[in-house]
Order: C-alpha cells, then structure tokens, then sequence
DNA sequence: GCACTAAGTTCAAGCATTGAACGAATGAGG
DNA sequence: CCTCATTCGTTCAATGCTTGAACTTAGTGC
C-alpha cells in the first residue's frame, strides 16, 4: 500500500478524468461546448473550465461561429490542425513504414520502404528509421513514437523475434529514443495491429482478436477496451497453439503448431509460388492447387482459433495482415471449424470479419499507442 | 456516456474506495486504527473517521486496550464475531456442499453431502440446498449465497451443463433467492475454485489458471486479481482445447478435446476403476496400469495447458479437484509437456502447483464470491 | 425593434481527506 | 508518587473541482 492520495489529488483525478471524457469525444467527433457537455454528461460550466486550458496549450481550436438556427451560435471546439502529432513506426523482415496522425487519428503523412534488413545490424536499422520518422514529421510538437516489431517485446526490449535474430535483446525504444530525442514505445506487431481496429475507431465493437500471419501468426487480444499482453508479453501466441500433438516439428521445439500448417511461408510453399500478390493472383484465376493449399490453412487456423474462443470466450476475430488479403478464400474454411469446435450456448455467436485497414495498419497501430496515451493521461498534453 | 457524477458524488466514491482499502487491510489481519493507518497510507484521522460507522454497524468490534510496551495502549479493531455472513452452496453430479464463512474468510460451518441428483427436478435440488443452507445458517446477518454449478453461467442461468441437463435454462440464482429470501449469485464452479485460491488469502501470489477435472475439465483463470469470465461466461473451457484435430470425437461436436484424454472419467476407464479413491489406492500400490493411464492423462492436459500458456501468458497452473489428489502421478508429465511445449523467453518461468484447498475448495469459493463482493462494495455492509 | 432561443460564463455551496495541534493512556525512572 | 517520554486516537480549519442556478452574449423570426 504506497499510494498516498490526499484529497486534492483525488480531486486532480477526477479533472484529469473529465479531461479524457472530453478529449474522447472530441476523437469521436467536434463539437460545441454545449454540445461536448450533452455527450458527456458534464454541465456546461464544467466544459468551459476544462476547455480553456486545451485551447491555450494550442491543443484545440476554436471554430469560427456557425450560424445554426435559432439561439446563440456554436463555436465548434476540434483539435489544432498544428496541434501535437504521434509518429507511427514499424520494423518488419521485408520493409519499414512509417507514419504520422494528429489526436484525432487522422494520417498527416505515411511511407513505406521495401527493405531486407535481415542482414543489417540493429544500428543501421534504427538510423533508417530515425531518418524516415525525420521525413514524415511535420513542424509541429511530437508525443512521442510507437514502434512495432514482430516478437515478443518486454520493457522495451524485443524478447523473442526468431526472424530478427539481429536486434533480439536490443533496447531498441531506449536506441530510437536517443536517435529522435523523442519518447518511443516499443511494442508488438500483432497487438498493434489489433489496436489499430480500436482506436481511434473501434472497428469491432466490442472485445476481439485480430489475426494476422506476416512472420509467424500473431494474435492481438482486445479484451475490455485494452489490448491483453499477459505477464510477459507473451499473450497471444496463437501461432504455437497446439492442434496436433505428434504433428509437424516447430522451430519452437513442440510439435504440431498451427503456425507450421496455417502461417504465409506454409501456405506459399504448398501453393508453388513465392510472393503474395502472385499467390492472390492464382487464387483469383481458379488455380487449384493453391485453392486447396489456402483451404488447409483455413482449417488450421480455424481450429487453432475455435481453441482460442473456447479460452477466452470473444465473439470476434479480424483477420488482419496476409490473412486480410486472402479472406475471401480463406474465410469458409476457418469459419466453418468454428463452427463445430466452438462451444455454444445461449445467443452466443462467433463473427469473423476481414480487416479493413490494408498494410498500413501496423503503424498507424503504433502511432494510435501514443496519442491513446496522450489522450488517457491528459496531462501529457501539458508537458 | 451516461455517468453523471457530481464532485459530490466522486467524493463519496473516495470513502467508498478507502473503507475498501481497510476492509481489505483488515481481511489481512487484524489492527488498532494506528496500525491500519500505517499500513493502507491513510492518515490516523481518516482512519478513526471511516471506523467509526463499521463500529456502530456492528460490523467490526474493537477488542479491549493491548497492553504492548510504551505510549498510550492500542485498541484493535477486528470483524464483529456476531457480524455479518456469507454462504457457499454447490450443486454437482454426485454431492451437494455447503459452507459458511465470516468476513475475515474463517469457517463457521461446513456440509458435504453426497447425492446423485442426476435424477432429480430443478425444484427437488433446489429444496435440498435451500434446507442445507438453512441447517448451517447461524443467527448473524446474511450477506448472501453464492452458488456453484459444474457448467457454463450468464446472467444467473445455467447456460450448458453437458453432466445436469435438467437445470440447464433454470433461473438457479433467482429460484434459490425466492426459497431463501436472500440475494443469491450463480457462479461456475471452475472460476469458484480459482476465486478460493485468491480471496481472502492469495494463494498463488500473481495471475494463475487453476485447473480441475470432476465433470469435464475447467479452467478457472485469473488475470490481474480478478477471475476472467469471457463475454458471455465460456471462458475457459480448456476441456475443449484441441491437442489433435482429428482425434477421438467429443460430446460437444469436436474432435481431439483435452477432456477426451484427460477428464476423470477417461482416467477411470483407462485405468479400470470405478472410483478416484481406488484409483489413488492403486496409484499408491504402484500399480503399472493405472501409473500409465494418469501418465497419458498428464500428457494430454500438459498439451492442453501449454496452449493456454501460450495464450494467456499465464505465469502459474494450480491443479485442484480430482488432479490435485493425483498431483503427485501427473505432475511430472504436464511439466514435462509444458516445458517443451510454452515459448520461453527471459526470465520467463512456468510454475505448477497442486491446490492445499481439498474437497471443500469451490464451496469456499462460492461464499468467497460474497464476502468479497462485500469488501469491495462497502455500501452493502450498511443495507 | 422586440420577443425568443440557445451558447457560454460566473459564483457560492458542498464534501472527504489532510496535517498539525491536542487530549488520553500507559511505562520508565527517580 | 510524580514527571517525562511515548504512542494512540480525536478535533478542526483548509483545500480544490464540479454543480446548478442565475446571468450575459449573440444570434433568428416576425
């Protein structure tokens, strides 16, 4: 019991908690004084007072008046169009990307760079991507930079990456922080992925997982609004799910891993073809073959997810990543595994759904993590 | 946005939350107001100012001056020994149990009753438990009931219960709350027993799945102190994990289910028992047969487990009912398969432990729910 | 111009904790 | 037996943010 909390911090609290009502539904959409105060309950007077400082810290902006009807007219509050931005960042095996979005998560600029950094060191890899975040980044204050990677990442270090073996054990927010003079937060891919569906518009609704298989197959867990990384960092694994136990041998040292029937490299080895888009190009001439190598991996994944619903009992998944793009193939199969598989009861209902955010949704993921924060703890807005 | 809370209102909540900070302090051990202060970081002022009502409530009881050393003696304050109860109920295949405790989680009174009820009406069963809880109800103010059932739970219905198809669709909680004249709480008998090893004491220390097999096999999972229920309260139905996709068929339209391998009565029949204490009996005479079938058990659920591990990133597994007698003849093979088989990274460790609760474990669990929906929502003390 | 409408502002009231000062109850030492 | 040191428990003014009502501002409609 450390938390010494006198009443006026409490107090603090509960304005600091207003202030995120009202940034939120700022995010949602612009809006009045009076009308933010209707949409979240807070009174008029309250509105006024929490909006002055968000206005003279140039955090928002105060429109010119509409002329609306009757009654005094509105002045619409939205955020500064040269108010702070967060920068998205991904590191991946085959490219890196890069984005910048204002609080209200609209993209201000995005690139992404073709590039086989398997060979480089970590150093080389962090200064091009020090250089893309300096291109993309406006004049303009910066919260800070999300960065993705794909592995398991704890206390921004990257834990486990068996693709990355070169930046394995890294302090790589720590290397990139010092390169930008800029907060970095290093998390995931897979969970960034999921948050990209999240935030700043929840894509799903309600609790979901968002499935992709770029390198190996990764699950981001949304449970409750929050994305679920577990004790270590390790949640999610869906990749190293068990749905054979004498099956195929895994790099991870166990036997039957869904990643070794269902994950891109599989799928692209038994179809015959090397890349995605020539894989997607098969598909949609018909091409046999590859028609059933997607369908096997279906199966898999099906039956390696409906394992994953009878544990966490949500109702959703997005395929996201290569998984998107072969959704229209790929989605009979997996759902009719969960079909049989997952338990029912009740109006209990299992949705699989395609993501709709393309190849950008990493890093725009990983630039929502920082003005998600930015907005949860209005205070940084102040720094 | 539908919260509207008055500064008033927030206040209130503050007391609310620091009468709960004490509860919990006191659920802990007992101590003087002095005491208490120091170790919830209130100062002594509010701490005779929140004790004053639970005092006059008869909830906690200030014991005579404690004659310890120097300054002016310590009066400490400790849970009424006539205050308020909470009662356990749980209805499975072949017992019915019941228990009540106080506030500070210490038995009053316990029942176990063996039955087979498979036979029996909703309001047969129901009156049974209504007339045990009556027996050992003593005449102190009832908080409550929670109620165990072996089967999936929302919104105080029996969802799916595959070994009690007669009370599937009941309205338990409501049906006993009626007989009763007392709010009464549905709960899963598998997230009981995990809440028994969390609440009053934590027996575990951090996140952990608690598994057991007595009708099926049930995860309890408990992430962040809390247990996890899922959206429509399937959570955690590790008995219907895949470990072979096209294993033997399951009741629930599967194929390959952990509980095909490892649930009791599998073990049972592989083992050519009729009963888990001659089976235990067997295990100690060292009987090779039987050795082997809870060998193949534990490997089975091993393969289980390290699904779930990989998921949810759990840190700690506690085998309760029937696998905590077998512990000792099972342990080592779900070791073994876990060790192989959850991606290591760090100073990430697994750890398994068998439960010290014993047969009394999901009643507990069940008054637990109670008394610590109590201690977290202090204002029911004062109904 | 005048009534009407709605937006935004001002201001006293209200509450639980704090910290310091105070009162209470004991042991130690002479 | 009296005084000092020590610790427990109580009293009380001060604190700060939202509220709701009253008020000001700035438009429309006739």
């Amino acid at each position: 019991m450390l938390d010494r909390m006198t009443t006026v911090d409490h107090l603090r609290q509960v304005r600091l908690g207003n202030l995120r009502t009202v940034l939120l539904a700022l995010v949602d959409k612009p809006g009045s004084r009076a009308d933010l105060a209707a949409r979240t309950g807070l009174t008029k007077a309250t509105l006024s007072n929490l909006a002055e400082p968000l206005l003279a810290n140039g955090i928002l902006i105060e429109d010119a008046a509409t002329l609306a009807g009757m009654g005094r007219p509105s002045k619409p509050l939205r955020f500064h169009p040269d108010g702070p931005v967060a920068v998205g960042a991904e590191i991946n095996v085959s490219h890196l990307a890069v984005e910048t979005i204002g609080l209200d998560g609209e993209t201000i600029c995005r690139r992404l760079v073709p590039t086989d950094i398997r060979t480089s060191t970590a150093a080389e890899v962090l200064d091009r991507v020090a250089e893309l975040v300096r291109e993309i980044t406006p004049p303009r204050p910066v919260l800070g930079v999300g960065l993705a990677v794909p592995g398991v990442v704890h206390d921004g270090v990257l834990v486990r990456a068996p693709n990355l073996p070169k930046l394995v054990g890294e302090p790589l927010a720590d290397a990139l922080g010092r390169r930008l003079d800029l907060d970095v937060e290093l998390d995931n891919e897979a969970n960034l992925a999921a948050l990209a569906h999240l935030w700043p518009r929840h894509l799903a609704g309600e609790d979901f997982v968002h499935v992709s298989a770029d390198v190996g197959i990764g699950a981001g867990i949304v449970l409750g609004g929050e994305v679920y990384r577990g004790a270590s960092g390790f949640a999610g694994e869906l990749g190293h799910v068990v749905i054979e136990r004498n099956g195929v041998r895994c790099t991870c040292g166990s036997r039957g891993c869904v990643e070794r029937y269902a994950g891109l490299d599989v799928i692209l080895k038994e179809a015959g073809r090397r890349r995605l888009d020539s894989l997607a190009k098969a598909l949609d001439a018909g091409d046999a073959k590859v028609l059933q190598a997607v369908r096997d991996a279906g199966q898999a994944l099906g039956v390696g997810l409906a394992t994953l619903m009878n544990l966490f009992d949500v109702p959703t998944v997005v395929l996201g990543g290569s998984y998107a793009v072969l959704h229209e193939h790929l989605s009979a199969a997996v759902q009719s595994e969960m079909d049989t598989r997952v338990l029912a009861g009740g109006e209990r209902h299992t949705r699989l759904v395609a993501s709709p955010l393309g190849e950008f949704a990493v890093v725009r993921g990983a630039a929502g993590l920082i003005t998600r924060r930015a907005v949860q703890q209005p205070e940084r807005l102040f720094a």
